[in-house]
DNA sequence: ACACTAATTAGATAATTAGCTAAATTACGA
DNA sequence: TCGTAATTTAGCTAATTATCTAATTAGTGT
């Protein structure tokens, strides 16, 4: 769960996975979308892919990639369900006397 | 965004939000739980803080600590609108089993 | 003012991460 | 087999992060 939200959490790879939401890409198809190096974009298809979040196949002498969106949903899910706000049945956000739980103000520094 | 996601990325830190969920707590009274020092949790705080993930207020010479759900929420469905699940109408996806979104193979190594 | 408690800041170190260039690998076509 | 294209690996640097101990700040009570 750590390693799919780790992922996520680059704005890089997220893009890659909005990508691969239209559908399945080559990496260098993949990598024009972005202003760095390959083996860069390389290194993060690495971590797509040990996050579980892409699937790869070779294809001639490309790659491609595709999203795995079972995936990301479950680990979404995961998270939502342990933070008590099942997204499905949201009912339960606050169960235990919600007074401090949210502020009317928000000092974001 | 990514700061969301980059801060509950973190094991210790989405164990603190969990506690949280329970109703606001001190400093002292989360670092209890975990094994490392409290100046490290202090930068955990921080890391909470600056993703607006968490409200603090001192009280005497302590400091409560309260999640601010909505934030967590927000973020989460954002991400989820972000890959074009939306949690709250979910229609379109099949959560029943892994298999694969759209390509046949799921090799996890 | 002084001592005590709670929490944070300062300063250091080790580990991880993102990025690069250059080299190696793999597949394909002539 | 040789050359070319696509991708990854190797090796490096810079920046960030997690962690520690020691010191500092802030509040409370005597």
């Amino acid at each position: 769960m750590s390693q799919v939200l780790k992922a996520i959490s680059d704005p890089t790879r997220r893009t890659v996975l909005e990508l691969l939401r239209k559908g399945p890409m080559t990496a260098g198809a993949l990598a024009e979308h972005f202003a760095v190096s390959k083996p860069t974009m390389s290194t993060h298809f690495k971590v797509l892919k040990a996050a579980d979040l892409v699937h790869s196949e070779k294809n001639g002498t490309s790659v491609i990639y595709s999203l795995k969106m079972s995936v990301l949903e479950e680990a979404l899910m995961g998270i939502a369900h342990a933070f008590g706000l099942d997204p499905n049945k949201n009912e339960s956000v606050s169960e235990s006397g919600d007074s401090g739980t949210q502020n009317p103000k928000e000092n974001r520094t």
